[in-house]
This record gives structure tokens, C-alpha cells and sequence, in this order.
DNA sequence: AATGCGTGGAA
DNA sequence: TTTCCAAGCAT
């Protein structure tokens, strides 16, 4: 365990390393808004760096404000999203421009609990925001601070199968007193996590804090649990994708029994973005019951809608 | 507290 | 090929 003796080191070492090591991210540029904040952050919500940036870019090109957002329907923000996964978050986002508009004049809020109160914002994002967009002291704690935290600090190779009030408590431990200092730290232990410390295969001969890692001396000890993997194929998380993929690339409503029974022939000549979608829907092969219970999840969470002339985004 | 929720690149 | 898992949230 580190003294608080050896905090200081620790803090100058990690930052150091993330002077010369931090790529180089559009919502870190000197000119982003909290807005762009806000947004990167909820499209990184176990979403990899490499593809939200895209959809990043092109989001703020087209909506560069909340106000912005909140004048398009939520079918658009979802449409927009592309294949991010876990669409539900587009969705949210649209809700938290209107809620922005409504009660902050358009504007992203500050602090920690106006912020938490948004939808589609929690603990981590709401933290992560009022940091890195206002520059507080917040004790932001995502799965690579933990992972970082469970090795140097815990000597554990994982950190607990869900957050836990130790964990928390042991970043507020470390989180530097400076409130600019902190949000250094912050980010640097983040980074650290992507870059170096990662999950899979921790490059430990460029980890900055090697000579201080309770896991490297320990010897990299295994996991004491294996995580379970997300089970995916034949679920009803892949029939709800190739679903909503179909939707997504259509311009309009698209009849139930497209979406639930065999193919049809839609006199596309097998053409196109929607025939594509449409393709792969089909060829999961899921039997008809469980698109049904696909597209009622959908409908029931906002990301469809039906009308009379059959099923599309939310308008 | 345990689940459900997408997607695709890398190991 | 299959498996792992990536800046979580809501219920």
C-alpha cells in the first residue's frame, strides 16, 4: 500500500508519463466545448476510442449545441449513431439536450449533481464531465482507473466484479488535493489503463510505475474469478440490432411482416444499405416469436415507434 | 445485486 | 474459429 508519504512521486510520475505518452483526442482539444465533453463521454461508455471518433466528429458537425440536438427528433440521434451499439445511449443524449434546454438554458451544467441528473448519465460520466470539461476535483472512477488501482495499489490482476465503496474510496484516497493537479491525474490514470496497463496483455516494462506495482511484485498473480463473457449469438440482444439496423437505414416506415417473417422481395434488386440490412436480419435465421419479442423491446424502449404505415424511428 | 443492453477489432 | 472486452447506465 502507498503511504500518503508516497503520493506526491506517484502523482508527478503518472502525469509525467501521460505528458509524453496522451494521444492526441478531439475532446481534448483547448477548443472543444462541455457540450463536446459530454458527448464524447457517453459515446465512450464501452464503446472503444477508435470508433467513436467518427461519429464524434459528425455529431458536433451537425449538432454543435444541445439546442441543437433537441431540435431534431430522437429517430435522428439514433439514426446518427450508426453501429456505436447500445443505441438506447443516442436516445438519452437526445433527452438530455432537451433537458438542457429546458432547465440550463441550453447550456451543460457544471457540477457533479446537476449532471448526475441528466439521463444517461451516471456516476463515472457525471464525474468524467464536471473534470474534464470544468476542471473540478471529482473523483472519477471508470473500469481502467480500477483496473490500475486493483493492480498497483491492490495487487489484485482485476478489480472487484462491480464497483464497490472500497474501490471509491481508495481513488478519493489518491486523488490529488490540487483540484488542476487532479484532473491531470485523472486523465493520466485513465490513459495509463488504455495504453499500458490494459486487460489483456499489460506492457509493464513501459508502465511508469513498475518499481511501485503491488501486482509486479507479486508476481502477476492469475484473476481470482474469470469473468463471464456476454453470451451473443442466437440472443435476442443480435436479433434486436439486425432489427434496429434495418430501421436505421430506412427512410421510413417499414411494414411488420418485413421485420418478422421470411424474406420478401421488396423489388430492390438486392441493392442498397436497407436490402443489406434486411439480408443479415433475415439470414440470423431467429425464429419468428423472438423478433417479435426483439421489436416489442425495442417499442417498448422508445427506439421505434408504430405507426399505421408500419415501424421506424421515433420522430 | 444481478441483468440486459450492441458492436467489431484484436488475441 | 471463438473468445474477450471497450471512458457504464438503468432497473
Amino acid at each position: 500500500m502507498f503511504s500518503r508519504r508516497d503520493l506526491p512521486a506517484l502523482h508527478r510520475s503518472v502525469i509525467e508519463w501521460f505528458d509524453t505518452a496522451a494521444r492526441d483526442l478531439p475532446w481534448r482539444s483547448p477548443d472543444r466545448s462541455a457540450w463536446g465533453v459530454l458527448v464524447s463521454e457517453v459515446m465512450l461508455q464501452q464503446t472503444p476510442v477508435v470508433r467513436v471518433l467518427p461519429v464524434w466528429a459528425e455529431w458536433m458537425a451537425r449538432w454543435p449545441s444541445p439546442a441543437d440536438l433537441a431540435a431534431a427528433a430522437p429517430g435522428e440521434a439514433v439514426r446518427h449513431w450508426g453501429r456505436l451499439g447500445y443505441p438506447r445511449r443516442a436516445l438519452r443524449l437526445h433527452a438530455a439536450a432537451v433537458a438542457l434546454v429546458d432547465r440550463h438554458g441550453g447550456a451543460v451544467p457544471g457540477t457533479y449533481g446537476e449532471l448526475l441528473a441528466l439521463p444517461g448519465v451516471g456516476s463515472y460520466t457525471a464525474a468524467a464531465v464536471a473534470a474534464f470539461a470544468f476542471g473540478q476535483r471529482e473523483n472519477v472512477v471508470d473500469t481502467n482507473i480500477r483496473r490500475v488501482h486493483a493492480r498497483a495499489v491492490t495487487g489484485t490482476a482485476l478489480p472487484a466484479r462491480s464497483l464497490t465503496a472500497a474501490e471509491m474510496r481508495l481513488a478519493a484516497d489518491l486523488l490529488p488535493a490540487e483540484p488542476a493537479e487532479s484532473v491531470r491525474w485523472n486523465a493520466a490514470v485513465m490513459e495509463l489503463g488504455a495504453l499500458v496497463c490494459t486487460a489483456r496483455s499489460p506492457q509493464c516494462g513501459q508502465c511508469p510505475v513498475r518499481a511501485a506495482c503491488a501486482w509486479l511484485a507479486a508476481g502477476r498473480p492469475a484473476p481470482e474469478y474469470v469473468p463471464k463473457g456476454q453470451a451473443w449469438a442466437g440472443t435476442d440482444r443480435q436479433v434486436r440490432g439486425a432489427v434496429l439496423a434495418v430501421l436505421r437505414e430506412a427512410e421510413g416506415p417499414v411494414v411488420r411482416d418485413v421485420l418478422l417473417s421470411g424474406p420478401i422481395d421488396l423489388g430492390l434488386g438486392g441493392e442498397g444499405r436497407l436490402s443489406a440490412a434486411l439480408s443479415r436480419l433475415h439470414r440470423l435465421g431467429a425464429p419468428e416469436e423472438q423478433r417479435g419479442r426483439a421489436l416489442a423491446g425495442l417499442l417498448d424502449d422508445g427506439l421505434a415507434e408504430e405507426t399505421a404505415a408500419g415501424i421506424q424511428l421515433p420522430a
